[in-house]
RNA sequence: GCCGGAGUGGCGGAAUCGGCAGACGCACUUGAUUCAAAAUCAAGCGCCGCAAGGCGUGCGGGUUCAAGUCCCGCCUCCGGCACCA
């Protein structure tokens, strides 16, 4: 075949079995339809978050992820699964037309060359990846279907387009979705941002804000994920009620409370100040103070309207409303209405009813501006001081807390006294429902998902606007591309760059009258919200998908990737999901039923005495210690993010480069749980390079003259009793490990065993060899190939069938248990497995004999073959 | 403020069901090999103590024959949410 060199190359070795992986095309999944596909096989999809092809190259957070997908897919394979594992591109977006920008080239020409960047640099990492179904997301024959799903949306009335205002962002140049905008600011480069109205296409997420709650329930997420989405979509359950505004007849304040059983407690109103009625019943005499308020209120940004929320502000309309639950002419119900900041005009009807009894903002407010705080509800702490101030409604009282004896309506139907507080708003409810005042109400924090951007590196929408109106294209139109433009910045103007291709934008509609382009593209992830339906049929040319082939791989087995696409492309996923279920084109109703998220890879980095960070280029080592070299002074070691800035970034190429593919997998997978954050540690890296030196001195000699492998190994013999229960031991470990995504103590258990071996190497038979080499491969593939091909086993390592265990041999005929005296061990002895209680307890007796002298042993405790405790006195 | 997760040697971490804390790796120490170094091999390596022994999983209590693991109260760090009525 080629030169055999004795010692381990991974420099030799990993090149030639990648070329040989893809040239034999060996880890093609095959569909349903194909000529050897078999239905029986059972499938398993297992997928990674697509990278974002940046011009920096991969990261080895990277591999991470990817490493764990492809142990379990090659783990999968050799247990007789049929495996998809795909990979493709997220090329779309943001970034690549900044960085297109910035280098004045064109984001196509970028966009491809980081691809060729990425794709390179995971070849020489040996992902078991079916490269024949890479895609790209700005791939024509793939954004063809993503045109094609916003239509079916569109035709369910699920895209629409919008006035509303919505997050603007000078700086980049586009509007943004909520999930792009944390505190006012954008998440991609933190640039401020602000509301506007504009027009733009947004998604009707909220439409089944409901079942993406309900639905959540059944995944294996973790639950920290799970809170996340569910926070997100923010369900309050309570009621509307009505108000009427003094003075003003037939002008009503309608609100959201989550207690509406709490109304008895409502001592004032308030609109939020964008409100629409605060101009309508705004009193002459509030006129000039409500009007500068309103102003001040516009112009703070977001993050200062947060910022500031320690102080409560407001002012009042000089309006006062009607507290339903009193007669008309009760002057107890007539109630000021204020207008305040700290109500969002965007969440439930921009309006509340205040209880300062049981509500702390509306406590605050009502202290601060002097309003009446009555009190809702009865003492019962037995602290006489606290339960005065209870009842009396001088403390807010938050908690469930028994209702007060006044809490009754003014027709006597209802008192809330003695009722729990389910009973009590049940109850309540009713009632002002009977009255016309009210409802049952449910509201979700999440808003409609905001669908264009004014940039041009994005899907263009299939729409054509005419006078009579928005025209979809008709799908044999599809995709619509688009237009090569030398020059594709931002303008100034909320107006998408691709205003200026006009020769693109006038058109035609199908009947030949005169039609414009929409010119707002798609967010980038548009793409990614369907790409895992895709990579199921990737080359079909007449549907997105078949059903066949979806209905065969979805859902996705296991979904391995970071945690910041928790609430953006997780959510966004789920809905498209979910509607094309409802279109009944695909028959799953959520696509990743196993998420799993890796923890973030971090670094090293010192610290001065004021805790500053010092870039690396200005640190050595001096001794045991880390030193600035300017000033000499011994730094702290602490860990951060990698960052350039501090010049502590590890480029994945440098540690193939030195210590192969093989060892940055399993290094990656040494380090720690897969789903905790750790530091690289670079002196780490040596030890999982000698371990892989060690496995391949089992089976090859150093000295060329003695063979390709040990002489020993040339033919099977028998094996070695000892070594096979360590094996059969390490190999049960490993496929459990495997199971449940714990890789780090998968290596130190293959360690533990070659380091065994290693001492009894010639007792070693190459049947034994050759499957230690199969556990392995998962893991460090190309030196297992090499290895299995070198002693002469069967056929292709990766198809071969996965090592069994045998019960028997995991269990051991003696066993040494611990003995304790009060707890603590103080002898151990050797007993035949399963030895009977007295016969442990003799030899336990006598192994402490000098322990239990002059005592009184008063209880005996055995644990079979593990420890015998004696509690004497 | 609220909701999660975590805190174990010099370092990364292990302990899957309440049953021997520190697996495995790194670093370090000693020895073998070598002219020497690297590599490799062998041994040691939680803390205090000459030893016997004692102490030890963020802190303080508790349950238990037995607690890193369960319960109560705190501290610190990380992540998320945050005026959402």
């Amino acid at each position: 075949m080629d030169e055999q060199k004795q010692t381990y190359d991974p420099a030799a070795i990993e090149p030639k079995w990648q070329a040989f992986w893809s040239e034999n095309n060996v880890f093609r999944a095959k569909n349903p339809g194909d000529p050897d596909f078999d239905l029986e096989q059972p499938k398993f999809y297992a997928l990674d978050m697509f990278p974002y092809p940046s011009a920096s190259g991969l990261h080895v957070g990277h591999p991470e992820g990817y490493t764990a997908t492809d142990i379990v897919s090659r783990c999968k394979r050799a247990k007789g699964f049929n495996v998809l594992h795909p990979m493709g591109w997220d090329a779309f977006g943001l970034p690549a037309e900044q960085f297109a920008i910035q280098t004045n080239t064109h984001p196509a020409e970028g966009t491809a060359r980081n691809v060729d960047t990425f794709r390179r640099q995971l070849k020489t990492l040996g992902f078991s990846y079916d490269w024949e179904r890479e895609f790209g997301t700005c791939d024509p024959s793939y954004f063809k279907w993503t045109q094609w799903i916003f239509k079916q949306l569109h035709a369910r009335g699920l895209a629409y387009e919008s006035n509303a205002p919505v997050w603007w962002c000078e700086a980049l140049g586009t509007v943004l979705a909520n999930d792009e905008v944390i505190n006012g600011r954008s998440e991609r480069g933190d640039h401020p941002c602000e509301r506007r109205p504009l027009r733009q296409w947004v998604l009707k997420i909220t439409e089944y804000a409901e079942r993406l709650l309900q639905d959540l329930d059944d995944l294996d997420w973790s639950e920290s994920l799970k809170t996340m989405q569910r926070e997100w979509i923010g369900k309050s359950e309570g009621a509307e009620i009505e108000f009427d505004v003094a003075e003003h007849g037939d002008k009503k304040i309608r609100v959201f409370t989550t207690r509406p059983d709490t109304l008895f407690g409502a001592s004032f109103m308030v609109l939020a100040p964008e409100h629409a009625l605060v101009s309508q019943i705004t009193t002459a005499a509030q006129q000039s103070a409500v009007a500068g308020y309103v102003k001040a209120a516009a112009a703070k940004s977001e993050l200062e309207r947060t910022e500031l929320a320690k102080e409560k502000s407001g002012v009042w309309t000089g309006a006062y409303a009607h507290n339903p639950l009193f007669k008309k002419d009760d002057p107890k119900g007539r109630i000021p209405v204020w207008i305040a900041d700290y109500v969002i005009v965007t969440y439930g009807t921009g309006a509340i009813m205040a209880v300062p009894a049981g509500d702390e903002r509306d406590f605050e407010f009502a202290q601060k501006f002097g309003i009446a705080i009555p009190g809702i509800f009865a003492p019962d702490t037995g602290d006489a001081e606290s339960d005065r101030a209870v009842a009396s409604g001088d403390k807010c009282c938050t908690d469930e807390a028994p209702y007060a004896a006044h809490c009754q309506t003014h027709d006597g139907k209802i008192t809330l006294h003695g009722l729990s507080m389910a009973d009590g708003m049940r109850q309540l409810i009713e009632w002002l429902v009977a009255e016309g005042r009210g409802e049952a109400k449910t509201t979700y924090k999440i808003r409609d998902w905001l669908f264009s951007r004014q940039r041009y590196w994005g899907e263009p929408f299939p729409v054509l606007h005419t006078d009579d109106g928005v025209q979809l294209v008709a799908d044999d139109q599809l995709p619509v591309e688009l237009p090569m433009m030398e020059d594709f910045k931002p303008g100034g103007v909320p107006e998408s760059p691709l205003i200026r291709a006009q020769d693109w934008v006038k058109t035609t509609d199908a009947s030949g009258r005169p039609a414009t382009r929409e010119i707002n593209t798609m967010p980038g992830a548009a793409g990614s919200s369907w790409y895992f339906l895709r990579f199921c049929d990737p080359n079909n040319d007449n549907e997105f998908c078949s059903k066949a082939a979806s209905d065969y791989w979805l859902p996705v087995d296991l979904y391995v990737g970071g945690t910041e696409h928790a609430v953006g492309h997780l959510l966004y996923s789920r809905f498209w999901t979910k509607a094309l279920h409802d279109d009944g084109l695909v028959s799953v109703k959520e696509p990743f039923h196993k998420l799993y998220n890796q923890g973030m890879i971090q670094a090293f980095a010192y610290q001065d005495e004021r805790g500053a960070v010092i870039p690396r280029d200005k640190t050595k080592v001096d001794g045991d210690d880390v030193v600035h070299i300017e000033t000499g002074k011994k730094l702290k070691q602490t860990v951060t993010k990698m960052s350039k800035r501090y010049g502590n970034v590890v480029n994945p190429d440098d540690i193939v480069n030195e210590f192969g593919a093989d060892t940055l997998r399993l290094y990656e997978m040494y380090m720690g749980p897969l789903a905790d954050a750790k530091p690289w540690n670079q002196k780490d890296v040596p030890g999982v390079h000698r371990f892989l030196h060690r496995s391949w001195r089992l089976a090859v000699p150093e000295d060329a003259e003695k063979g390709t492998v040990h002489a020993w190994l040339s033919e099977d013999r028998d094996r070695d009793a000892a070594l096979e229960k360590a094996l059969h031991r390490m190999i049960h470990k490993v496929t459990g490990d495997i199971e449940r995504m714990a890789f780090n103590t998968a290596i130190a258990a293959m360690m533990i065993f070659v380091n065994e071996a290693t001492k009894a190497m010639d007792k070693l038979s190459r049947s034994q060899l050759l499957r230690f080499a199969q556990v392995l491969a998962p893991f460090a593939p190309h030196i297992c190939e090499e290895l299995w091909h070198r002693l002469g086993g069967e056929g292709l390592l990766t198809y071969a069938a996965w090592p069994t265990v045998d019960e028997k041999l995991l269990v051991d005929d003696d066993v040494e248990i611990a003995v304790q005296v009060l707890g603590k061990v103080r002898a151990r002895v050797k007993l035949p497995r399963n030895a009977s209680k007295d016969e442990a307890l003799a030899a336990a007796r006598d192994s402490v004999a000098s322990w239990l002298e002059g005592k009184n042993v008063v209880k005996e405790i055995v644990v079979p073959n593990k420890l015998v405790n004696f509690v004497a006195k």
